[in-house]
DNA sequence: GGATAACCGAGACGGTACGTCCGGTCTTTGG
DNA sequence: CCAAAGACCGGACGTACCGTCTCGGTTATCC
């Protein structure tokens, strides 16, 4: 891991570059949230604290950068599956068992701490980063909607807020895994009250 | 015969106590999470930092006892109101309003984040702090299966981690304001799937 | 060590007494002076604190009994030997050996090393305590000046200073042990400049 | 070629080092050895704690640079003044003074004290800091024994341990003032002994 | 013989200092 | 010009003692 890398001039390295991403990632794994110091980041990464806060200004933004890698890596897009039912279980499911599997569990519940500290980070955090996540549902509410699964005054926002929700309260309390269809009902009945129009229709 | 008891030692000193538990509200109310150190909470509570830890084995106990202090001043009971409906908004506007007006939302932030740096802090937010917090709303369920308003068979944890998991989303994104009756069609909404004993009844 | 005891009304307990000061002589031969805590004192003896600062001002004075209790147990006086020389040897030879075989070396050192940090415990140490040890050569010197060995006019004090200072250099180095005759040499040296009344002797 | 040495990143900051000692130098005449401690110094030479742990590893190696940068000033060696006695005097009465006239007997107080807790530091007095002090000593009985004033087997350590054995005892005792001629009569003494061959010979 | 006063163990308290870790910034060296 | 390395300040961490104080309780002594 602390292979001799050498400055390159005037350009950014690539290989300063992975091997930060990297070390994060290992810490990550091996110490969780509080062994992520950008510290022991550039320690293990063999790399300069400065040459950290060139590229990202926060640790926050590192966390982010580097979850935003595992993503592209282990989440794919949803097909069509021929019912809004199926799509956002495997959606919600698909989530669940990338948080549980990578070291993206842990590095978006420090992301999610951080921003408890921060109002730059909160606004990050809101503002750019959730969006991008919310882009896969909303594919799946477009196809729905055009089904006519859900009713066409059916409070999306509200309906991923809960969905979201119920996600970040299992892995923040850490109980990704007593999931006994759990998903499948709750989607179920956020559904049901979507397409009739009444409940969770908006105002 | 008269009590034995001997106690031996000085006893705690209940102006300290307090003065502590208030310079930790104050810093959480100027400065947010990130202003609270057991530092800066000793030096305005005129108090030595052992005495901090001698009753606090670590901050996020601090938090919590000062969370729960302001509870039992500004969150009652929720008496009963004639509908599981009414009762449960009642619950979570309530317990929203209580993070919106006090420090306690800032606390509250704080532990959570707290806990996803230390497991041991996490094991004690999710074993002790949250089922005292699900207490009520234990009651208000009783009390709408007694009216059957909700199916026997209904998963009432699953009920319940959807509406505390919404909460918490929202606490966490700071968007706990931006509320136009988004509590009461998400509660109609799990309210009907519950009485129907269908999607949100138990495996 | 901490049999129990209790107060056995408004006189002073021997048995705390005790327990005390063989706490003290414990921790110093256990762990040497950075070991001898007022709180790891009271700690090992089963006392309070308070019950150690009632009878010993500081923890200097504490030492000082310390060492004196030592002292009457291991130190006797020197009896008439027929020459200064003899006699001198005797008393430095038995200082250096008390100073190595009991803990009194240790206290003595924590004595010395206090004393440089405390402008009382050093007039207490200079005034009071070191008189006291001087007293048992005053006689020797007597005996001495009597005799005719030394020059009425001599200076004795300058004699004792260096055979003390000598002793202490020794101690405070930890280089009791290497003693191939110095004492022997140096007393000699000392006595024939002191007889000769010339380069020892007063102005 | 070139010199081919190559040290990367920042290097030790000259001012702050100065800053750091000017600042123990400050406490130590205004508030003696308690007043120093490293909190204190880095406070006053506004400088981090750790940056003082970068360069001394404890408090002991700091007063030992600053006794050592004080003595550069102010102690210069003895030039040949025709005879050992007006020699070993200059040196003795030269240390007195600068120990009277500078910071730098508080410092050397506070460096025996601090031996007297600490074993490394004790090694580290004797065997390093000790042997620097006895070099110009040396020097003066390497002269003295060419001029034949001291016998070829006279045990010189045992003298550099009386002379400066008294020294510490007149330093320790805060008792380096009453000195009327008492310096003199003692090297005359000891010269005496070691130019006889006897008394104060090796064995 | 009852009050009282000094003692006792225990331990909480406000403080100070310890030695370490981390967050961000600045400076030096070299590609 | 910029990357790498690392020194720097500042400040929080959790711990150990300091010396004082306040308890509940005991017992010898004096009124």
């Amino acid at each position: 891991m602390t292979d001799r890398r050498t400055s390159i001039g005037n350009s950014r390295n690539p290989e300063t570059h992975a091997a930060i991403l990297d070390a994060a990632h290992e810490l990550l794994a091996e110490h969780g949230y509080a062994g992520v110091s950008m510290e022991a980041v550039a320690r293990r990464a063999g790399a300069g604290k400065p040459t950290l806060y060139r590229w990202w200004p926060s640790k926050t933004a590192l966390l982010i950068e580097l979850y935003e890698r595992e993503k592209t890596r282990a989440l794919a897009e949803i097909p069509d599956l021929g019912s809004a039912q199926k799509e956002l279980v495997a959606l919600i499911k698909g989530v669940h068992r990338f948080w549980r599997k990578t070291p993206a569990g842990q590095a978006f519940r420090s992301i999610i701490a951080e921003a408890q500290a921060d109002d730059a980070a909160l606004r990050s955090l809101r503002d750019e980063f959730l969006p991008r996540g919310r882009a896969t549902a909303t594919v799946i509410l477009d196809r729905a909607q055009a089904r006519g699964e859900i009713a066409p005054d059916a409070d999306r926002e509200l309906l991923l807020d809960v969905l979201f929700g119920f996600s970040w309260y299992r892995l923040l309390t850490h109980r990704l895994r007593d999931d006994t269809g759990a998903v499948e009902r709750l989607v179920a009945a956020l559904l049901a009250a979507a397409k009739a129009g009444g409940s969770l229709a908006g105002d």
